[in-house]
DNA sequence: CATGAATGAGTCTTCATTCAT
DNA sequence: GATGAATGAAGACTCATTCAT
């Protein structure tokens, strides 16, 4: 058997080696991308930032593109994990638990967010590869949620989808701040109540119950 | 009275010829810069678009950058006079009446509003003076609107921050697709209605009044 | 007779308002030229010096480079006439009075002495036409003075040529400086010294005479 | 010691061979500087005179303008050198040898000479930092000389700066047509006879001696 | 594998000249 | 004749990628 080409199951050290190789100059890349952008950001910034001449990079990605993708491929693998772990919230402490988890995953991987966020305005390849599918799987959850809660009896008969939309853009609209820089990232217990705040608006609303 | 320095309210016409052309090439601009994105874009191409040749851009704007700076500060007009015009709401129907008129600006210049949300994410000078004093000014106003609701004992003590931010998240969430082509601008009458929706959301909540 | 093309005998008076409107922009483009060079000006900024538009040069001239060959050419004319009536000279007020003369002309049109010793250096074609022939000519009434005076007891005997070279080098390092702006144009009376000067000091050297 | 980052004085390989590259780019530059002038130069041009791509230049020289700097800048090396051995001159022999020197230098690098002697018309920063300063050292030397030479009772009282100015203007006149192509330039043995002849005449002018 | 010099297509910008008004 | 907007070729400079060492 030819061990250069062994499976993942068995990394050879060459291939553990190459595999950290990518990990560190994935991180690197992250970093200026985020700070700058994919198309303002250059090979050598690239380079010096992982620490390693212009050519070597390209013993590890094709190209400067193959980066960038292998960048939000990383930046999936928890997300897609906790889609795959998560349940249907069956409660608003379930609600809750998701929209937190979703959060640490954002902010422990900022210059990740920054990057993705930065490119799905531009890059149509990125928007439907990285974002179009997971957004579908989470509206779905949610309209799931919704409707069950309707045909519970809890929750009033609104559009599915316009709640969707309210759940994904105050998500959004919490991470903005923070990936822009203009807010500190928020501690963990400050994630646990951001969720449980929003968690509430979007359950009760703003005014006051009158019975 | 020089004809030729007439001030802005009796423009030559010379003048006003200028002003046409520039609007041109920034609704030309505009277009491309949505589809690409400033950085991804070549001089080559907003001249193509504003079907003239690369150096006659040059009578018009200093550089590729004015134009999009121009693009922006164009955007902004409506906005502002939004900004100015709206009072702090006082009843439901004022905030669906602003929030629809926010969408009515966003949808009327799509073009505008993605090159605008997609430097954002990039270029510190555009977020700071295009975006940041707006968004704190509407902040500011909805917090307003809350706090006063609090008071009269019709809002229950929400933190007013995470209402405004899922406020203006909604609507980017809402804008989203849109700008992005994934789904059609919706029409007139659909703008009014997702407002209402979503302030209704927003007030009331999802979940069913028990009394 | 076809009025439009009279001779220059009796110019009609459309044909001085042509050559008087030639003179302005000669006069004006050489002192741009002057300043920052054939190369380094624009056809913009000679139209604005020259108080008019850009396509109006081109109703009097072929093009910028025959602007500079007619500024070049007008400078050629005083200079011309001095070499066709000086003599070549007899005695010291002689060649004082022709050194002094030179003096006067490059130092009356400073412009225009500053553009043709700027582009001598870099266009053969400039050198070929406007310099080497009066410089030839020039060199030949030197050597033809000097050589009489050889003949005459007088001079010593010099290699005529190092001694037109001295005579042309001294010239042109009294003018430099005037010329690129680091003295001031030397007045009638100065002008009178400095050339009695020289001619002083080529002819008896700058050692005391022993006798 | 980081051999990488060794000092001058013991080049790594790779110093010395960047340096040997940026020579290379200078020699070649400065001949195509000398035939068409600084602005009349295109990078291509200079490129494909040191046999390189278009890019490679900026690998060595920031910009156009440091490769003009670079040479004149180099040129400077041997003058300066001379100017700081060179005494001021006690006897004839003195100064004919620093005269011989000078030419020396002016005629060994041509190409150098000439790109000078076209930009000191043209740009004032090189005018400044490369020509004022030198210029005024030589002068204050030759002053001094002769005013030495005065106290001495050796040379009459002529005004030193006519004096300078006749010996650097004697000096550019030599070097004009020889930089313009106009003449072959000339050999060490010529250059020897030059010097003297201009020491000569400068000292004991034109006239015969009447004693 | 690591390096970084070399490459040259591609970018933004300038400007001499033309031409419709 | 006068104008100045339009043109597009050309210029300086950048940068992703290649490849010899």
């Amino acid at each position: 058997m030819n061990s250069k080409k062994r499976g993942p199951l068995f990394p050879s050290r060459r291939q553990r080696r190459v595999e950290r190789r990518r990990q560190e100059i994935i991180a690197a890349a992250a970093q200026i991308f985020a700070e700058k952008g994919y198309a303002n950001t250059t090979t050598k910034e690239l380079a010096d930032a992982a620490d390693m001449a212009e050519g070597t990079l390209y013993n590890y990605f094709a190209g400067k593109r193959e980066i960038l993708l292998a960048i939000l491929n990383e930046m999936c693998v928890p997300i897609d994990a906790l889609l795959q772990n998560a349940q249907v919230p069956k409660s608003r402490e379930d609600f809750v638990r998701i929209v937190e988890s979703g959060l640490d995953i954002f902010v422990s991987q900022l210059d990740f967010t920054r990057t993705l966020l930065t490119e799905i305005w531009v890059d149509d390849v990125i928007l439907e590869d990285f974002v179009i599918g997971r957004l579908q799987y989470i509206g779905a959850a949610i309209q799931s949620f919704i409707t069950k809660g309707i045909e519970g009896g809890n929750f009033r008969a609104m559009d599915p989808e316009i709640t969707t939309t309210m759940v994904l853009g105050t998500f959004l609209a919490l991470v903005f701040p923070v990936v822009r820089g203009k807010k500190p990232a928020p501690t963990s217990h400050e994630r646990h109540q951001l969720a449980q705040s929003a968690v509430d608006l979007l359950l009760d609303g703003l005014r006051v119950r009158e019975n």
